[in-house]
DNA sequence: ACCTGAACACCGTTCAAGT
DNA sequence: ACCTGAACACCGTTCAAGT
């Protein structure tokens, strides 16, 4: 809309502030992410910002609501199962890349509505796949969204929590008490590919969080959806 | 073992730090643990702390660790899945009462041996419970660990998740949009009373984020559990 | 009318000066 | 020898002075 004058672009603009912001924080972290240094990547003042944002708690808003729109939709498949596992396994993909913007869309209060395209996406295919299971009478609209909910918190869970072993690792195979090799896992290699075509095991034969919740998901699913 | 001085007691040690630092956070919250609050309701000088801490990280650690050291062993049930079910819904409880330390916990990377009480006694139980299950031919360590983890993190998830009402609430129940009304669900009021005994509904119909997880628990429970 | 440098009230952390 | 006030380098935010 706006014709670009040359050089260093000047216009001063929520998008063009929240763009900066999550530049810093994919880049950088959400410490790094201070007012300040959005300013001055920008090329202007410090107080220039405030024109555009109220304070700095809804820059972070902004930055999470512009995550939450992103969430992934439910694929194409034919199988309501494939789409249900498909959708879930991109969206900690993409929360994985994501880590802070998970961490304010937990703590925050409004950004609910942003994930609407994620949340109806997931709920249409969750009552599909109810209706669809062996055995299963249907769920209701209550039910589907416990369910829902149920999902979104073990996603949550395992995106939230950073450090590759559990508590169990050092409890689980006794002797090896200090073996926490793998440090950072955040190379999760691009695409979804395949998903869980590759086994259940790191290179050391410790599972990294995503394969836990490769593991998790479908069983999680036959629980919650097993009894109405 | 040291005799304290009339007055305000004077001297210093990690532990009055912590002690006083755990206050803070229960009271205001984590934004409001700052190194010199903290030194100014002890009544000293805002270096001295860096006499006995390192930095502000390493308080937090402490914090953490405090907090990881006080989770439930699982209880004296003679039913294993009552023992599973209770110890986890009291971990719930707990860290309900101190989401700042699960934020803590989640992010940090050595709070896990603090917590081995709490995971060691809840691995056993899930051990009884695979060997007793109809069907289920017991589980190994790895299975176990795993199933761990997969509870671990749907327990963060529910905790840290703060809104009450998941994403999911306005796709459900088309029409009332703003609805959103238990804004603040601090008090659960205290012990943790018989587990599941009410309903799944809180008291305006909508579930709080315990209903969630009441309801969750013995569901993924099953699921995990079932297959190997 | 719009922008923003300088200022204010906070941080965490250090270090030389105090006892 | 031990403690700590003052200082430093950062914050978020405001506001009066600049254009």
């Amino acid at each position: 809309m706006n014709a670009r004058p040359p050089g260093r672009p000047r216009i001063l603009s929520r998008e063009r502030i929240v763009a900066m912001a999550r530049r810093i924080a994919d880049d950088e972290g959400l410490d790094a992410l201070t007012v300040r240094r959005v300013a001055q990547r920008l090329g202007t003042g410090q107080a220039s910002l405030y024109r555009h944002i109220e304070d700095r708690d809804e820059l972070l808003r902004l930055l999470a609501e512009d995550v939450a729109v992103h969430l992934p939709g439910a694929g194409e498949q034919a199988d309501p199962r494939e789409r249900v596992v498909g959708q879930w396994l991109d969206a900690y993909d993409y929360l994985a890349r994501h880590r802070w913007a998970a961490r304010i869309i937990a703590e925050g209060e409004h950004v609910a509505d942003s994930a609407s395209v994620f949340s109806s996406s997931a709920l249409d295919a969750l009552g599909s796949l109810a209706d669809t299971a062996p055995g299963a009478t249907g769920a209701s609209r209550a039910d589907l969204a416990r369910v829902y909910r149920v999902l979104w918190h073990l996603l949550l869970g395992h995106v939230l929590n950073v450090h590759p072993v559990g508590h169990a690792e050092a409890t689980a195979d006794e002797a090896t008490a200090d073996a926490a090799g793998a440090e950072d896992a955040t190379d999760v290699s691009g695409p979804h590919g395949p998903h869980g075509s590759h086994g259940p095991h790191g290179p050391h034969g410790v599972s990294t969080p995503r394969d836990d919740f490769v593991w998790a998901l479908p069983r999680v699913l036959d629980g919650v959806l097993g009894a109405s």
